[in-house]
DNA sequence: AAAGATTGATTGGTCAATCTTG
DNA sequence: CAAGATTGACCAATCAATCTTT
């Protein structure tokens, strides 16, 4: 429909296909979480990112880096997962930091298996073999970038 | 946080990557195409898979899989899209087709270029060179499947 | 009754405004 | 006042139930 300022034959193939990820793999994820442990990706995330850290304590600010979501979407969610007793919030200075509760890592470790195997069952069962390496290093500078440039708010 | 069924290193990479890909992308392209357009990117999509369309008229059904969305949240976009004069919808015996209307082709031809150095700007500028080609063809067996499988409803 | 499509309730995310501590 | 974080109003998507036409 356009003339100049188009996207090019093989630029117009891979855009398709982000979109089409963009679009289906959330939903996909969720499902299975909310179906199988009463939890959505991100609230998933939330949980596996604490897992990981020292303490198993992150600022809120960290926690909405390394989930990839925006402050306000944490702050409400994190909110939900107190009311649940998943997690723990408390304030520590300045600033403000969620701890992994008991019931918040029980959750976590019941949910991954099932988790994991989705990821598989959507995704790696299909990349073609011996990809992932690849995948991941051509899209390391376009995440660099968008983590770069991504309103933290 | 696991010891067998957990994903290998690359494939690890690779997974971050899609997951911040699919938590940036969409609501970055949204804000550009809401702030420039008044135009969601669902919305957009439709109007420019309509645009691409012989008479520019699809049935929902084919509406929805070319937009990688759900028939009902194509249902409600379309009449948010009926209300503001920008596409119409008429019955066609058994089912029902949406045609783009002359205000819905206007906007659509206003928001492309923007809306395409935006997805330059977040992407394809930051892309390796020349892995346009290679990106589509690891994804696409992958699209493949979630099509396959994604719910239509 | 089945395929195609819509609807309404609920939920979760965004945005802008606000609050809090150093 | 700036950085970190929260809040509430609004909007869009999901899910399950329903409707319509063949």
């Amino acid at each position: 429909m356009d003339e100049t300022r188009w996207l090019e034959a093989d630029e117009a193939a891979a855009w398709m296909n982000i979109l089409a990820l963009v679009e289906y793999l959330p939903g996909m994820v969720d499902q299975q979480l909310k179906h199988d442990s009463e939890l959505g990706r991100f609230e998933y995330s939330i949980l596996a990112m604490l897992s990981d850290a020292s303490e198993r304590t992150l600022p809120m600010l960290d926690l909405s880096t390394v989930t990839f979501g925006s402050l306000s979407r944490l702050s409400h969610t994190v909110t939900r997962l107190v009311e649940r007793g998943l997690v723990s919030r408390e304030r520590n200075g300045g600033n403000r930091t969620v701890t992994l509760a008991e019931p918040g890592w029980d959750l976590l470790k019941s949910a991954a298996p099932g988790h994991v195997q989705q990821v598989r069952k959507l995704f790696f069962d299909h990349l073609p073999a011996g990809k992932e390496r690849e995948l991941a290093n051509i899209l390391e500078p376009v995440v660099n970038h968008l983590k770069a440039c991504a309103p933290r708010s």
